[in-house]
RNA sequence: GCCGCGGUGGUGGAAUUGGUAGACACGAGGGACUUAAAAUCCCUUAGAUGAAAAUCUGUGCGGGUUCAAGUCCCGCUCGCGGCACCA
């Protein structure tokens, strides 16, 4: 007997495939489409790891199932080939990070080849190719053609050593994660998208997805929208007498503060205001605060901190604008006005009233500073002095007894208060100081106006001639060749713009460039987008919830706006792949040692078991233990596939008449098969898989039970199916074949084992026929000897039938 | 602190969505084959009591709803992930 040779087998079928163009994908428009779509990768220099082998495997599993199915299934692939990492490495190497790209994604493919995937390798994208870019750059074109784009102030994380800035997520402990230098804040003008324009629909529409519970929770929050009211405080200037404390009384009004609350049912318990570091009052008031320098130097202090370090800081901290003061609208009561930054200045309007009675924050601000508490509302305390709850309001003029609900919206009226809706949510910043992205198809006028390139300079192309260490400013505008460029094309005097565009830009709209990649004249025909988009099922890490998929979304609400697509949503179907850990429940890293690769996987036990395995250990969604004591049970049953199925004269009985028990198993297996694979519990799908082997055994089996059986393995384990399938004098590939289906006549059991409960616990077990009625069902469960035992000399006082389950006897 | 997810045998996990808890697999123990080992095959494997039949207990903890709870509700607790003074 030949020996189960995953490396002879798997290498055989991957060069066939690739030669009967397997993957290239056909237009069949008489079949229904099916588009899955996985996250694209970023091609590192590590290599594909572990979670993206999962979660390939799975929408290679669906790719394969709905394309024996009968459907036309679009199953790509392409890089996020745009990023830091590479520039990095071209900084200290030299290398030019096209270069690098290059290497990595071949490496990716030759990876992605080993593992069996069947992506449509005649249609990859890139995001760094010229050739995609240039619709990265038509969009944003549009965008900025229809009003979605502006240009403004942008706080950054910039550190003074590397001369670079920094992402939020490379700030440790307020340093530079690699040279351990202070970060410090800078402001630079930068581009944004303007999200927060689609903040409802984005809210809105989660609801008509196929997204897991989790998911649309978290953007549901992470988006935030909250009801209230903005209310205005008008602010005066106090003229003082010769001592600082007296006063001469109110004078002129000198402006007013908007506040927005979602508690304006608390006005009257109003005892100061706050505004954020950054607003506008301060400076604009700066002749009338006579504290100006104390309150200077806080400012400064504050918007030196980074956003962690302002947010970490427990402790209250702020300071009073001396010499003027803001009226309560509701009461006319004077109150103070302090700079704090527990405020921040991109949420809301910057600034809030503070009722130290009803909020956490205002209370701890009010205690330290010493400052009055008014309670305006009724409630429950716990323990402490302050009632963040809703309840009747007392203290509060006309409004007492009225309740917070109806409150909100008389007071809001009384004071002329608006209100509104205000999100969390912040826009996007789209800029940034980098060599290795695409370049913002902008160019400025002699007089600085921003004007962009044109479709008909599109690709804009990413310089060449630039030298990409850092030096505090973005490297393109070391280019001569841009330069040039821009003042032939444009004029004397014009100048590019040097930053390029966050990667995510790339990533947010590549799935509508998968069913026409090689379109000159469009980013995609628009009968092609209308037949393959929206995407169908979409997987991909849980990490992406709050960036990419929201992103992703923006883009599509943006482009149907300007009338370019006509659907609303990308991505109909989402399910998230879990974390690859070590045997231990550790995350892999580098630095623990603890990673395993693909390549290692494959080499020992093969494409099969490592996919298979993956798929086996739990729930897709959940995170896998990579234990290869557990790989060594897939391996053996695939052995077993192996041993029993490698030779079609051993296997096959003369006659082709099987028993009515394998019949059943079979089609049992069929049924639960496939839709396990359609709600993508693999798991669940293998164990049926291994179930039907386990069983088979001194059975008479025929060509199409095996065959039936192949076709069931052929998603999970393609290699060894195919040869299989060869062997039992196959002609045509396996993956050509019809999916299984199965007769639900000879699925049907005639009896059953009915569950006799007493008192909800089981006391015996009856065969009983399947239609057994209700009446005869609970006649045969209290004559049962065993049931007598509980329940004689017992009265019984109600019996329960559940159809083809069981009976509840419940007695005294 | 807030948001999300979760806690089931020695381990990964299953459970028809309120109806037989522990499918499938790993590991462990025993046996067969072998001079021996590996591989393979067969049996056992939630815990307790028991020679056995059997009985009781059991899905993080405490309550509740129900004829019936791993599943629903309330209160805790522990773990993981994310976000962070969001007015």
């Amino acid at each position: 007997m030949e020996k189960y040779n995953h490396q002879k087998i798997e290498e055989k079928w991957q060069e066939r495939w690739t030669k009967e163009k397997l993957y290239e994908h056909k237009d069949e428009p008489e079949k229904k489409k099916y588009y899955v779509l996985d996250m694209f990768p970023y091609p590192s220099g590590d290599g594909l790891h572990m979670g993206h082998t999962e979660s390939y495997t799975a929408s290679d599993i669906i790719y394969r199932f709905k394309k024996m199915q009968g459907y036309d299934v679009l199953h790509p692939q392409g890089f996020d080939s745009f990023g830091l990492p590479a520039e990095n490495y071209a900084v200290k190497t030299g290398i030019h990070p096209e270069k690098t790209t290059k290497k990595n994604t071949d490496n990716y493919l030759r990876q992605m080849k080993m593992l069996g995937l069947g992506h449509d390798l005649k249609n990859l994208i890139y995001t760094s190719d010229p050739s995609y870019y240039k619709w990265t750059q038509y969009i944003f074109g549009k965008f900025f053609q229809n009003g979605l784009v502006e240009r403004k102030m942008d706080k950054i994380n910039w550190c003074p050593s590397c001369q670079t800035s920094i992402a939020n997520e490379q700030v440790v402990d307020g340093r530079c994660e690699r040279c351990k230098t202070k970060i410090e804040q800078k402001e630079v003008l930068g581009w944004f998208f303007k999200i927060t324009d689609f903040a409802e629909d984005l809210i809105n529409d989660l609801d008509k997805l196929d997204w897991p519970e989790s998911t649309k929770k978290n953007q549901k929050n992470w988006i935030g929208r909250s009801e209230g009211s903005l209310l205005k405080f008008p602010i005066f200037n106090f003229q003082f007498s010769n001592d600082e404390k007296i006063y001469a009384g109110k004078k002129n009004k000198i402006g007013e503060i908007t506040v927005f609350t979602t508690r304006p049912d608390t006005l009257f318990g109003v005892t100061y205001l706050v505004v954020a570091p950054e607003h506008s009052l301060i400076e604009n008031e700066k002749i009338r605060i006579k504290n100006y320098d104390e309150v200077e130097k806080y400012v400064r202090q504050a918007k030196n901190k980074t956003e962690r370090e302002r947010i970490e800081n427990k402790e209250k901290t702020g300071v009073e604008l001396k010499g003027i003061k803001a009226i309560n609208p509701a009461n006319g009561e004077e109150v103070p006005i302090f700079v704090a930054d527990y405020v921040l200045g991109e949420y809301g309007t910057g600034a809030i009233m503070a009722v130290p009675a009803h909020d956490n924050r205002d209370y701890e601000f009010a205690k330290k500073f010493k400052l009055k508490i008014k309670k305006v509302i009724s409630g429950k305390n716990i323990s402490e002095e302050i009632y963040t709850g809703e309840g009747k309001l007392i203290n509060s003029g006309k409004f007492d007894g009225m309740e917070s609900e109806k409150a909100k919206k008389k007071i809001t009226e009384f004071v002329g208060g608006e209100i509104t809706s205000n999100y969390r949510l912040r826009d996007w910043s789209v800029s940034r100081q980098r060599y290795w992205g695409c370049p913002i198809p902008i160019v400025y006028s002699p007089e600085g106006e921003a004007k962009f390139v044109g479709e008909e300079n599109l690709p804009w192309l990413l310089p060449k001639d630039v030298d990409f260490t850092p030096t505090g400013e973005s490297p393109l505008k070391k280019s001569k060749e841009l330069k040039e460029r821009t003042e032939k094309l444009f004029g004397q005097n014009w100048i590019p713009e040097v930053d390029t565009l966050d990667t995510f830009v790339d990533s947010s709209w590549y799935f509508l460039r998968y069913p026409d990649t090689k379109n000159e004249k469009e980013f995609c025909a628009p009968e092609k987008l209308k037949r393959w988009l929206p995407v169908d099922l979409y997987i991909g890490g849980a990490e992406h919830t709050y960036l990419h998929l929201l992103y992703a979304r923006f883009f599509i609400k943006a482009l149907k706006k300007i009338g370019l697509i006509d659907f609303d949503e990308p991505f109909l179907k989402l399910r998230h792949q879990g974390m690859v850990l070590d045997k231990n429940g550790v995350k892999m890293s580098k630095s623990k040692g603890n990673v395993v690769n693909p390549d290692e996987m494959v080499s020992k036990f093969g494409a099969d078991a490592t996919r298979m395995y993956m798929m086996f250990a739990g729930p897709l969604e959940d995170d896998v233990m990579w234990n290869e004591e557990g790989v060594k049970g897939v391996y053996r049953f695939l052995e077993k596939v192996w041993n029993l199925f490698q030779n079609y004269k051993l296997v096959l009985n003369s006659e082709e008449q099987i028993s009515k028990e394998l019949s059943f198993l079979l089609n049992k297996t069929i049924k639960g098969v496939t839709e396990d694979i359609e709600e993508l519990k693999f798991n669940t799908a293998i164990s049926k898989l291994m179930i039907f082997i386990n069983n088979i055994k001194n059975k008479k089996l025929s060509k199409t039970v095996i065959e039936k059986f192949l076709i069931l393995l052929a998603p999970f384990a393609p290699h060894i199916s195919e040869e299989l399938w060869e062997r039992m004098r196959n002609k045509k590939l396996i993956f050509l074949e019809k999916w299984p289906t199965y007769d639900p006549e000879l699925i049907k059991e005639e009896t059953i084992e009915m569950v006799v409960q007493i008192n909800g616990k089981v006391r015996d077990r009856i065969e009983a026929s399947v239609n057994i009625s209700d009446e005869e069902a609970k006649k045969l469960a209290i004559s049962s000897e065993k049931t007598q035992k509980y329940i004689s000399g017992k009265k019984i006082k109600k019996v329960i039938f559940v159809a083809g389950r069981l009976v509840n006897i419940v007695i005294e």
